[in-house]
DNA sequence: TAGCCGTGGAGGTCAAGATCGGCGTGCAGA
DNA sequence: TCTGCACGCCGATCTTGACCTCCACGGCTA
């Protein structure tokens, strides 16, 4: 009946299965399990319990390693932040055809998105967004992204830099919200596909807008 | 200095400014309420009590019309759902031309979003998306509204049915996005001209896929 | 005027974030 | 090889905060 009876096996160092880590690696492992739980239960729902728990550890080395819940979730936001912008950044600077930027940017969102991890909830699906410190941070994922497309549109049409902003905002949220459909339905439509019908779908919408020396069409 | 100097002047009975109400008005009132509670606050960091003084009632009273938290936030919930999935079918069965569906379904989400009373927040912003009431009548909103707008690219496209879906999603994700950012920017652009930009967008896109007797361009 | 019913403040419970003393391991030096 | 030391780790605990009910009070009806 004592509680204290609980017949640890503990095969001859004490250890559960990974032994003592040096700092970095031990660091690295509690990312990881940190990201695993986070993305499959939200921030309020992740239990520190939980993390130390799938980390093999126990709750104090947690917070040897982080000061709190809260930093622990915002070192993966912002890894997967910049992960993202870089991602954007890559796709537009691969070639200076417009019309395959839009392909390269839409399927670095796909991409994103189909990630195994499933990371990309931290980012657009976080459950955080009151939090001051979470909502800046994704807040200045969608103005770099969008900024970088925008640079882009203001390129080659008269649109002012407001109205660039916006149609850039709208086909980055256009490409987040049709990658998250696609991955949500599981496969009913092959990825290129998706991929292909979606820039489709930018690409008509933005070369429409006038252009430089009046070759675009009113409506 | 005392937080708690509020002045309350209670006309002759103890209630603090409503009195006694009936039922239904009494649900109402609470209701409102808890919508600017969660709205302004997220569900997480509202408090019963918040909510109990916000209405100017005590919290046993609250607990007299809803069952707790959670089944209050579904209410609001689901009567913010219903009204988007409503407006949206509204603005497609206005007319029959379909660029003027575009049109009305673009107008229809930027005034869902300019709201006075900031209520799209529970469905686009919700940080209560890992419980699985919330999630499910969220995704019923977007299977919804995407349905109906689906029925209206597969009438005039020879798209399968899941790609259709797809774009649908797409052009309502465009439109919850970039009415979001413009609310967002504090109206440096106004509406109307917003709106007309977004549907441009959605419009150009939309009608470049096959249509019936291959009238549609193909790239 | 007497009873009833709804209201209000104070309190219980519990989950989860954050922390303190003890233990065992591996290494440096003689 | 033996011994002392330092470090990383763990069980057990504290505390806070939020959801959810119990005893007194005052207006309405017969």
């Amino acid at each position: 009946m004592t509680a204290s009876q609980d017949t640890d096996e503990r095969p001859r160092t004490g250890k559960t299965s990974t032994g003592r880590l040096p700092r970095s690696a031990r660091r690295n492992q509690l990312l990881g399990a940190a990201e695993e739980v986070f993305v499959a239960q939200g921030y309020h729902a992740a239990a520190m319990d939980d993390i130390a728990e799938r980390a093999g550890v126990s709750k104090p080395v947690l917070y040897q390693h982080f000061p709190g819940k809260l930093e622990l979730y915002l070192a993966l936001l912002d890894k997967h932040c910049e992960a993202l912008v870089e991602a954007i950044r890559g796709a537009l600077e691969a070639t200076t055809d417009n019309k395959l930027r839009v392909q390269a940017t839409t399927e670095a969102y796909f991409a994103y998105v189909a990630a195994e991890s499933g990371a990309f909830r931290l980012v657009f699906e976080s459950d955080l967004t009151n939090e001051a410190a979470v909502r800046e941070r994704v807040e200045a994922v969608t103005r770099a992204t969008a900024t970088l497309v925008s640079k882009v549109i203001a390129e080659d049409t008269d649109l002012p830099e407001e109205e660039a902003m916006l149609l850039a905002v709208g086909v980055c949220g256009l490409c987040q919200i049709t990658a998250r459909f696609w991955l949500a339905q599981g496969g009913t439509i092959p990825k290129d596909e998706a991929v292909r019908l979606v820039s489709s779908l930018s690409w008509r919408g933005l070369k429409g807008f006038p252009m430089h020396g009046g070759e675009g069409v009113t409506h």
